[in-house]
DNA sequence: GCAGTAATCTGATCCAGATCATGGAATGAA
DNA sequence: TTCATTCCATGATCTGGATCAGATTACTGC
């Protein structure tokens, strides 16, 4: 077999309060929802939020608990879940830097569905419920522009319902690997380099199968030559073969 | 074994051109998202709308096709589903009047990703996407409505996912059941109606299965006396009983 | 380095539910 | 009424992937 390289993935230990004050308006104005705003108008809004770090594996928010606050991750990469009775859980989405969850809507009720769980260091803005739809109805702009992202985000859940309902375990697993890297791959000497960590559970929650039966495909696909793996990473070096897989006919 | 009734629902052969003129003042002022808006106002909006019949069967939109424009419900049944290579349907949704549904967002390509087909006689109101965001940009109440109404739809999806990722065939249709009759259920001597034609075919759509599988959950629901059901319909009569087994460790 | 730990891989078995096949019952058309 | 069509129920078989059980291997802390 061949030698496997070190892991290219570096843990960034991030401090949990590198969320500094200086970088909070840097944070707001890459926040895409906020890009039709002035700087002094940023400036303003900066006021309203808090800042909060939190380390691997803590939970941002716990489904069930009360709900007041929207976060927006500004560092770190966290996932969204649900819990099953049975413990298994289920992860819906895996939030990066810009990305916003928790109390939108006032209609909902006021307890988070979700949970939301660190994967790295990371740091999040949170804004009280009520001062964002504030800002949402004095700058429609930024509304829409957050009506945009979860339509986004409801097309995304579509197609997993999709995937979960009409394709194979092998097929979900190549087209999550594809998706994953479409959105936070990063170019390296092994492939298109899927920076998080990233282990065969978390994998597995992802596409609704176990650990064992994502092991098993991850493994086929690398005997494939069209992934390279280790403890908690994987690059693709065959994107074009993952494809085919993934959207081959059932 | 027991005689059963005749069919309890009604198919309506409701007129495709029902959306008469002078029901689209009366539609738009049910449709919750104006519900902030004056008369005047929702008079003024009115003349941006194009109304459409189709019949069951119908496609309002295909997947695929050029997306220009946002569909409301005025009246009928819609699915609304994704199709897959091998010819089985996924159906994402059951829209009921009052829900929209096509190009929402500007972003987004410029091809409907779904297809949405007529369940019953339907009534549709159009409106060009750039036409409906002018409305959206003017009354930024309207666009939180609408804003509310995609996150509630959000969160419905993953539960779905969360579903279909973690419990039986047998939990997702007992849940499917309460849902839907939630949603469109009705009061009948039988038990709670889900006032809609939903065959075997449509529930496996639903629920991620075989229609043989729904059948045979189905009849067992039947023995268990929780439901009774014919040809097109069924009527919950013991929806704690559902909700039990819905919510029951795997 | 080296040991310990946690992640990963892989084999063996089992089962929920898909698939294939067929008979029966409700509805609609002539 | 009678036929034809569509929908529904149910039996028999098969299989993808879950589950159970270890064996390896990559990383971590000392």
């Amino acid at each position: 077999m061949l030698k496997r390289r070190k892991t290219p993935v570096e843990i960034k230990h991030t401090e949990p309060h590198l969320c500094s004050t200086e970088l909070r308006l840097r944070i707001l104005h890459g926040v895409s929802f906020f890009a039709s705003l002035e700087h002094a108008q940023i400036e303003e809004i900066n006021h309203q939020f808090h800042e909060k770090g939190f380390e691997p594996g803590d939970y941002l928010t716990f489904a069930g608990d009360p709900a007041d606050s929207l976060f927006i991750i500004a560092e770190g990469r966290v996932k969204l879940l649900r819990h099953t009775t049975a413990g298994k859980d289920v992860m819906l989405d895996l939030l990066i830097p810009g990305e916003f969850f928790g109390g939108l809507s006032t209609s909902s009720d006021s307890t988070y569905l979700e949970t939301a769980q660190a994967l790295t260091s990371v740091c999040a803005l949170t804004i009280r419920r009520e001062a964002f739809r504030a800002i949402l109805n004095q700058y429609p702009a930024v509304g829409m522009q957050v009506l945009d992202l979860v339509t986004a985000r409801l097309e995304a859940a579509h197609d997993t319902i999709h995937q979960l309902s009409a394709q194979t375990a092998e097929q979900r697993i190549a087209a999550t690997l594809l998706t994953l890297a479409a959105k936070l791959g990063e170019s390296h000497e092994v492939g298109l380099l899927i920076q998080t960590p990233l282990s065969r559970d978390e994998l597995a929650e992802l596409t609704g199968t176990t650990p064992e039966t994502a092991s098993r495909v991850i493994s086929q696909f690398q005997r494939d030559g069209w992934i390279v793996t280790g403890r908690q990473w994987i690059a693709l070096t065959d994107p074009k073969a993952l494809r085919q897989t993934a959207e081959m006919e059932t």
